[in-house]
RNA sequence: GGGCGAUUAGCUCAGCGGUAGAGCAUCUCGUUUACACCGAGGAGGUCGGGGGUUCGAAUCCCUCAUCGCCCACCA
C-alpha cells in the first residue's frame, strides 16, 4: 500500500544508484538503432550547482530520457572544465589560509596542489548532477585537462600554428593588473561608472601663454603622450600643426598632428595621443610611426618612463598626484563629471582593466568564421529559438583575432620553445621540439618553454570531438559526431558555441551540433540576476531537499519558455510537488481499486463510453507531449501532461469511474480497471523525462501486486499511440456529460440555493440523444448526481430523469442546465460592457469642453447613442431575472 | 550609437489571425472511503498608448512610451 505521500528523499538516491549500476545512462547498448548524442556544457571544476545549470541539465536530461525511451542509441557525454582562472583563483585562497603563496611555492609544487584540490573538491558538481537526476554516462566523463583531451589541445594548438593561423604578437591587450594576464575582448566588463573628464592644457612650445587643451579620463596616462591629435579640417588648430607642445608634468615637447581619428565635435577637439595605454591611440600611433611609452608595471604601477615623483605609484594613486600637480601648476581648464563605461574583470568586476601593450599569441579566426557562417547559412546547424541565428552572424561577422594566451599556471601550458636566439619551436612535446632545435641549430641546443597557458575556451572548442576520442579515429566519433543538439544559454554564444563551430568544421570538417537550443536564464522572483553579492541566489539543492529533485525540475520545465527570462519562485515549485502528490494519490486510488495492469490489454477494445474516452484523451497527450519535446518546446510539453493529468485524469475520469467500480456490473469493472492501469503507465511514460523518480517509483510499486515489469520504467518504450481510433463520439458524449455537471454546479451556485433549499432538474426533451445515452445508463446519472451535490429522490420515469439538490425552490429543464451557466455569464458580461458604456456616455456628455465645442448633430448622435445603451441594458437585466427566475 | 527582447487578471507567465487563459494570491462553500500538498464555485482584463491591414487583431504592419539585455564607443 503506497503512502498518503511521495517521500522524495527516501527514494531518489537509491533511484538513482539502481539506474546507474543497471547501465542504463551508458551509450552504445543498443548499437544497431539510430544514434542521438549530446555533450554536456561542462561546468567549471570549481563550481557548484546553480538554477541556470539545473534548467540546463533539467533540459538535457529530459532529451536524454525522452530520445532513450523512443529506442535510440543516446550518449550524454559528461564531464567538467578546468576553468583556468576560476580555479587558480580558488586554490590560491585556499593556499593563502594556511600562509602560502603560489609564487613562492613555485609552478610545479602549485599544480601539484590544483590538481589535490581537484581530486578533493572537484566531483561536487558531478555529484549535485546526479541529485538533480541528470541519466549521463559517467562512464565516459572526461575533464579538459585529462591526457586525452590535453593531447588532443597539443595537436590543434600545432596544427593551427604550422597552418599560420595562430601566431605571436605585440600589440595592446586587455591586462588584470591583479592577476597579471591577458584577457580576451570578450571577457571585459565594461560598468558604466560616474568618473571625470579633466582638460588639461598643455603649453605650446616657444610661445608663451598659449596652450592646447586636451580632456581625458585617465590624467596619469598623460605621462605617456607623444603627441597631440586635431582634425586636419579643424581650422581653430590649423596654425598648430607642426608645432610642438610641451607635456607638462614630464616636460617633454610632443608633436601636434593631424589625424582623422580626432572628432573637432567632441571635448576640445584636441586629443592626447598615448599609444601605449590606448587601444585608437595605438592605431594613430602606428599610423604616424609615433614612439610608444609604457609607463605601466605589470602590477599597474607606474615604472621608470616617468618622472621620479611618480614612479612606483599606483596608478590610482598617481592620478590623484597628477591631477593635484596640474592644479598647481594652474594646468587644469575644467574638471567635468560624467558617467562612462570602464572595463572591468568580468570574475569580480573589481579590478579596472588596463591596455597593456605585451607580446601574446593569436588566433586568426577570419577564415575560421566564414566557414562557420556558411554552415549556419545552409542550415546545417540551426538555433532555436530562431533569432540567435542573427547574434551569432553579428558576431561572427566582426570577429577580431582571439588571444589565446594567458599568464597564467593552471591549464594548457602552450607548446612553444624558444631557442637561445629567441626562434620558436611549436611541436607537440619537448622531444619533437628539440630535434627541431638540432635540425635547426645544427647541434643540440637547450630550449625553454614558453610559460603561458590557453585560454580556457581553447580546449572547450573542442569539447564535441575530443570527448570524443579525437584525435583517433574512434567508433564513438563516427557514431555520435556531429552531436544531435547542444542545449544551453545565450551568455556563452560567443565564448563557447561560435568557437566550437569553427573548430568544429575546421579539424573534423563538420559541424559539431545539428540543432543548438538556447534556454533563457534564471533570475529571482524579482527578476534581479542570482549573485552572491546580493544575496539572492536559490541554491537549487535546498529546493531538491525541501521539495524533490522532480518538482524542481517540472518547475523549470514548465517555465522553460523561448522568450522571457524565467523568474523561479519558490511557490512555483511547491505547485508542482503537489502535482506529484496528486499523481501518487492517482496511483494510489488505482491501487485501492485494484487498477493493475494487464499484460495483454489492448486500449481498442474498450467499450463503456468514459473508457474510451480516456483512451483517446491519453492518445492526444502524447502526440503533443512527443511534437512538443522534438521542438524544444518544453513548458508546452509539461503543460499537456499537467493539465491531462489533473485537469482529465484526477478531476474526471477517476470520479467517472467511481461508481462503476463500485458497482455490480463485473464486465464494466474489469475494463475499467484495466483502462485506468494501462492510462496511468502512460502517464508514468510521458512524465517520465521531466519527474524522473516519482514516475520510476510509481512504475514499480503499482506493478508490485501485478505480473511483474520487464524493464525499468526508464527503459520502458515511449508510447506510440498514434494509431488509436479517436472515439470522437464518447468524447463529444463525455463533453456533454461534463458540461452537464459542470452546469448544475453553477445552476446551485448561481441561484445562491440556501443550504436546504431545493432544486428540480427535470428532462424537457426525451429525444435528445446525448441525453438518451446518459439516462441509459444509471450508473452515469448516480455519476452526475454525486458530482454535482445532487441526490436521485425518485426513480428515472421513461423520458425524463429528476434529480433533487436540496429542497425545491425551482425547476429546470435539464438540456438548458448545460447553457444556464454560460448563458448567464454571457448575459453579465454583457450587461456590464453596456452599464460601462451608459457611464462613458454620461461623462462625455456632461464635458463642458465636448459641449460647447461639438457640433448640434455630434451631441445627439451621442445621446443616442446612450439611449440605444440603456435599452440594452435594461433588457440583460429582463433577461437575466427571466433566467434565474 | 547599433541590435534584440519584453509590456496580457493583484503577482508570475502561456496564448501569437477567429467567443481573453493557467498557476499562485483573494473571496464563498465543502472535510462524500485517492489526495486539505484536496474539491466546487465566484470575483478580477478597452491584452502599454496611438494609427493601419482585415469580415474579424492580444495575435500582422507602422509609430510612440516604458523596462530589460547584448554589442560598440567614450577626449
Amino acid at each position: 500500500m503506497l503512502d498518503k505521500t511521495f517521500k522524495p528523499g527516501e527514494v531518489e538516491t537509491r533511484l538513482y544508484q539502481q539506474w546507474e549500476e543497471s547501465g542504463a545512462f551508458r551509450a552504445g547498448t543498443r548499437p544497431k538503432t539510430e544514434s542521438f548524442s549530446i555533450v554536456i556544457p561542462p561546468p567549471n571544476v570549481t563550481g557548484n550547482l546553480h538554477l541556470g545549470h539545473a534548467l540546463n541539465n533539467t533540459l538535457q536530461d529530459a532529451l536524454a530520457r525522452f530520445e532513450r525511451m523512443r529506442g535510440k542509441n543516446v550518449l550524454w557525454q559528461p564531464g567538467t572544465d578546468h576553468a583556468g582562472i576560476a580555479t587558480q583563483l580558488v586554490v590560491e585562497r585556499e593556499l593563502a589560509k594556511r600562509q602560502l603563496n603560489r609564487k613562492r611555492m613555485g609552478r610545479e609544487a602549485f599544480l601539484a596542489e590544483v590538481w589535490k584540490w581537484k581530486e578533493e573538491s572537484g566531483g561536487n558538481i558531478v555529484r549535485q548532477l546526479r541529485r538533480l537526476g541528470a541519466s549521463c554516462d559517467w562512464s565516459r566523463e572526461r575533464f579538459t585537462m585529462d591526457e586525452g583531451l590535453s593531447r588532443a589541445v597539443l595537436k590543434v594548438f600545432v596544427a593551427l600554428h604550422k597552418q599560420g593561423l595562430i601566431y605571436k604578437d605585440k600589440r595592446l591587450v586587455n591586462w588584470d593588473p591583479r592577476l597579471q594576464t591577458a584577457v580576451s575582448d570578450l571577457e571585459v566588463e565594461n560598468i558604466e561608472l560616474k568618473g571625470h573628464l579633466w582638460h588639461i592644457k598643455y603649453p605650446i612650445e616657444g610661445q608663451d601663454g598659449r596652450f592646447i587643451t586636451v580632456a581625458t579620463t585617465r590624467p596619469e596616462t598623460m605621462l605617456g603622450d607623444v603627441a597631440v591629435a586635431v582634425h586636419p579640417e579643424d581650422e581653430r588648430y590649423r596654425a598648430l600643426l607642426g608645432k610642438r607642445a610641451i607635456l607638462p608634468l614630464a616636460n617633454r615637447p610632443i608633436p601636434i598632428i593631424a589625424d582623422e581619428y580626432t572628432d573637432p565635435e567632441k571635448g576640445t577637439g584636441a586629443v592626447k595621443i598615448t599609444p601605449g595605454h590606448d587601444f585608437n591611440d595605438f592605431e594613430v600611433g602606428r599610423r604616424h610611426k609615433l614612439p610608444l611609452i609604457n609607463i605601466l608595471t605589470p602590477e599597474g604601477a607606474l615604472n621608470e618612463q616617468v618622472p621620479e615623483a611618480y614612479r612606483g605609484l599606483d596608478r590610482f594613486e598617481a592620478r590623484k598626484r597628477v591631477v593635484a600637480d596640474l592644479e598647481a601648476a594652474g594646468l587644469i581648464d575644467k574638471i567635468e563629471d560624467i558617467v562612462h563605461a570602464i572595463p572591468h574583470d568580468e570574475k569580480t568586476k573589481t579590478v579596472v582593466l588596463e591596455p597593456y601593450l605585451t607580446e601574446q599569441w593569436y588566433l586568426n579566426v577570419t577564415s575560421l568564421a566564414e566557414k562557420a557562417v556558411e554552415a549556419v547559412n545552409k542550415g546545417r546547424t540551426t538555433f532555436t529559438p530562431e533569432h540567435w541565428t542573427n547574434v551569432y552572424y553579428n558576431w561572427m561577422s566582426n570577429i577580431q583575432p582571439w588571444c589565446i594566451s594567458r599568464q597564467l599556471w593552471w591549464g594548457h601550458q602552450i607548446p612553444a620553445w624558444y631557442g637561445p636566439d629567441g626562434k620558436i619551436f611549436v611541436e607537440e612535446t619537448e622531444a619533437l621540439a628539440k630535434t627541431a632545435a638540432e635540425k635547426h641549430y645544427g647541434k643540440p641546443t637547450a630550449l625553454k618553454r614558453d610559460q603561458d597557458v590557453l585560454d580556457t575556451w581553447f580546449s572547450s572548442a573542442l569539447w564535441p570531438f575530443s570527448t570524443l576520442g579525437w584525435p583517433e579515429k574512434t567508433s564513438e566519433l563516427k557514431r555520435y559526431y556531429p552531436t544531435s543538439v547542444l542545449v544551453t544559454g545565450f551568455d556563452i554564444i560567443f565564448f563557447w558555441v561560435a568557437r566550437m563551430m569553427m573548430m568544429g568544421l575546421h579539424f573534423m570538417n563538420d559541424v559539431p551540433f545539428k540543432k543548438v537550443f538556447i534556454h533563457t536564464r534564471v533570475l529571482d522572483e524579482k527578476g534581479q540576476k542570482m549573485s552572491k553579492t546580493k544575496g539572492n541566489v536559490v541554491d537549487p539543492l535546498d529546493l531538491i531537499n525541501e521539495y524533490g529533485a522532480d518538482a524542481l525540475r517540472f518547475a523549470l520545465s514548465l517555465a522553460a519558455g523561448q522568450g522571457k527570462d524565467i523568474r523561479l519562485g519558490l511557490n512555483r515549485v511547491e505547485t508542482c510537488r503537489n502535482f506529484g502528490t496528486k499523481l501518487w494519490n492517482a496511483a494510489r486510488f488505482c491501487e485501492m481499486n485494484e487498477c493493475v495492469r494487464k499484460r495483454d490489454f489492448d486500449p481498442k477494445t474498450a467499450t463503456e463510453t468514459v473508457n474510451r474516452w480516456i483512451v483517446a484523451e491519453t492518445a492526444r497527450t502524447v502526440i503533443v507531449v512527443t511534437d512538443s519535446l522534438e521542438a524544444f518546446r518544453f513548458n508546452e510539453a509539461a503543460g499537456a501532461v499537467y493539465h491531462f493529468v489533473w485537469d482529465v485524469f484526477c478531476d474526471w475520469y477517476l470520479e467517472f469511474i467511481k461508481p462503476v467500480l463500485n458497482g455490480n456490473d463485473e464486465d464494466a469493472k474489469a475494463e475499467t480497471r484495466d483502462t485506468a492501469a494501462w492510462t496511468l503507465d502512460r502517464i508514468l511514460q510521458m512524465l517520465h523525462p521531466f519527474m524522473p523518480f516519482i514516475t520510476e517509483e510509481l512504475w514499480a510499486r503499482m506493478a508490485e501486486h501485478a505480473e511483474p515489469r520487464r524493464s525499468m520504467l526508464m527503459l520502458s518504450p515511449w508510447p506510440d499511440l498514434k494509431a488509436l481510433p479517436k472515439h470522437e463520439d464518447a468524447t463529444a458524449e463525455m463533453r456533454w456529460l461534463i458540461d452537464l455537471v459542470s452546469g448544475v454546479r453553477s445552476v446551485r451556485s448561481e441561484m445562491n440555493v440556501p443550504p436546504g433549499a431545493r432544486i428540480a432538474l427535470y428532462m424537457k426533451d426525451a429525444n435528445r440523444d446525448s441525453a438518451t445515452r446518459l439516462v441509459r445508463h444509471r450508473d452515469e446519472v448516480m455519476t452526475l448526481a454525486r458530482l454535482s451535490s445532487a441526490r436521485v429522490t425518485t426513480e428515472i420515469p421513461a423520458g425524463s430523469a429528476q434529480f433533487v439538490i436540496g429542497e425545491a425552490v425551482a425547476a429546470l429543464p435539464l438540456g438548458d442546465v448545460i447553457d444556464f451557466a454560460k448563458e448567464r455569464t454571457r448575459l453579465a458580461k454583457e450587461l456590464k460592457k453596456a452599464e460601462d458604456e451608459i457611464t462613458r456616455f454620461d461623462a462625455k456628455l456632461s464635458n463642458e469642453a465636448f459641449v460647447s465645442r461639438a457640433p448640434e448633430d455630434v451631441i445627439e448622435e451621442q445621446k443616442e447613442k446612450r439611449a440605444e445603451a440603456a435599452a440594452l441594458a435594461s433588457r440583460l437585466t429582463e433577461a437575466l431575472k427571466r433566467l434565474s427566475g
